[in-house]
DNA sequence: CGATAATTTGACCGATTGGTAAAACATGGC
DNA sequence: GCCATGTTTTACCAATCGGTCAAATTATCG
């Protein structure tokens, strides 16, 4: 008898984590590529390298595999945002903040398309969390901002827009990747791109932000 | 006998205008929420109000839709860019330039998404038009900036980086709705929230660009 | 009116979808 | 060796997909 169904007894055997890491792999290549509509279980199922079957052991559905990893990618992404520390000075604080962001944009760029294929279809699986954990942190780190621009340590700016201009500006290279290859053309597309893209975003910040000598 | 199959012949009755404006109506719909491959004929030709038949007696297949709509949108999109002008102040040009775009985030928020779905998924079916035309445009008017920044207009920066992050930012209010609605909460997330914004990037990119005064 | 062309629809098709049943296979402890 | 548990596969299912077809219906016009 076949009872157990890996996915539903807490994971045992490495052979089963292993098993479903595969499974979350192969998945995040085909979901953020094709959003989780557009894509199949068999494309799936042929990424991880095993039959249709033998997935749907180790998950029971398809959008199980896709909540799982979204609720990974959810909290991974929100992991820059609560290294921005209050007590850090504001300029090194955003300078970091937005590197970072582009480093994930580079590095993690399934993952982020990920993200956006969910939030661009309307976010039918992860309301709740965009206006619970989300909208909390955010709310926390934009006091400390408004705090800043208060003291006079920043310009003063409207926090939240602040806070969506980076995420939209870092995962832009993510999430449009096509496009920019496209615009940039052969010779400014390879990976130096994210360096001047870096330059750029810290500059066009610093000095957005920057207190106007008077 | 049904030859013409109106979507082959030139376009004649002001009826199969009008129907077909309909189903590119319900069509931008359902395919901006869906994207391409999670959108069905169904939902489109009932979002239309007409049976499937119907709907397929006028555009031949479901990528013919699709396509129509691209290239439209993509038109459309390209109008803001275009409308920039070498001989203009630097600082009100690329401030009308923020400004029409944000508005197309707020007046054609389906149009946006439609596009961001197409590139999200490798922009399969428009390829060619960001490798030709989009990125010639865009070539264009980076050397207008470039010009610019060379003659001390402006500050020195990566032109088309510059031109992605105007990008990112604005249509972030389209794309990403569902997230800024969550994030700002109930109470800001009114039609306010484009004024906001608007006011927030005019800053942003003013003082990012201006010269740093020696 | 009648006739011809344009439009609309119900019935249907093969392919693909997410998912199931059950048997075959592997594995490990005794 | 044995049996029990865990894993994988073959065969299959109902539902849905994009799309076709022929018949029915409606406009158009003399």
């Amino acid at each position: 008898m076949a009872i157990p169904r890996a996915a539903q007894t807490q994971r045992r055997t490495r052979i089963q984590e292993e098993k479903q890491e595969r499974i979350l792999e192969a998945a995040l290549d085909v979901f953020s590529a094709r959003g989780f509509r557009g894509s199949t279980l068999d494309q799936i199922a042929e990424a991880a390298g095993m039959s249709k079957p033998n997935l749907l052991y180790y998950f029971r559905t398809k959008e199980a595999i896709h909540r799982q990893l979204i609720d990974r990618v959810l909290f991974t992404w929100l992991d820059p945002l609560k290294a921005f520390d209050a007590d850090g000075r504001p300029e090194s604080e955003i300078r970091s903040y937005i590197r970072r962001k582009l480093e994930m944009s580079r590095d993690f760029p399934r993952e982020s398309r990920l993200f956006a294929n969910e939030i661009l279809q309307g976010a039918p699986h992860i309301e709740d969390e965009l206006k619970g954990p989300l909208k909390e942190l955010v709310d926390e780190k934009a006091e400390v901002i408004r705090a800043w621009a208060r003291s006079g340590k920043i310009a003063k700016c409207d926090p939240y827009h602040l806070i969506f201009s980076i995420w939209s500006t870092t995962q832009h290279y993510a999430d449009f990747d096509v496009q920019v290859r496209a615009v940039l053309g052969q010779n400014l597309s390879g990976e130096g791109r994210f360096e001047d893209a870096a330059r750029f975003l810290e500059e066009l910040f610093m000095r957005g932000l920057a207190i106007p000598k008077t």
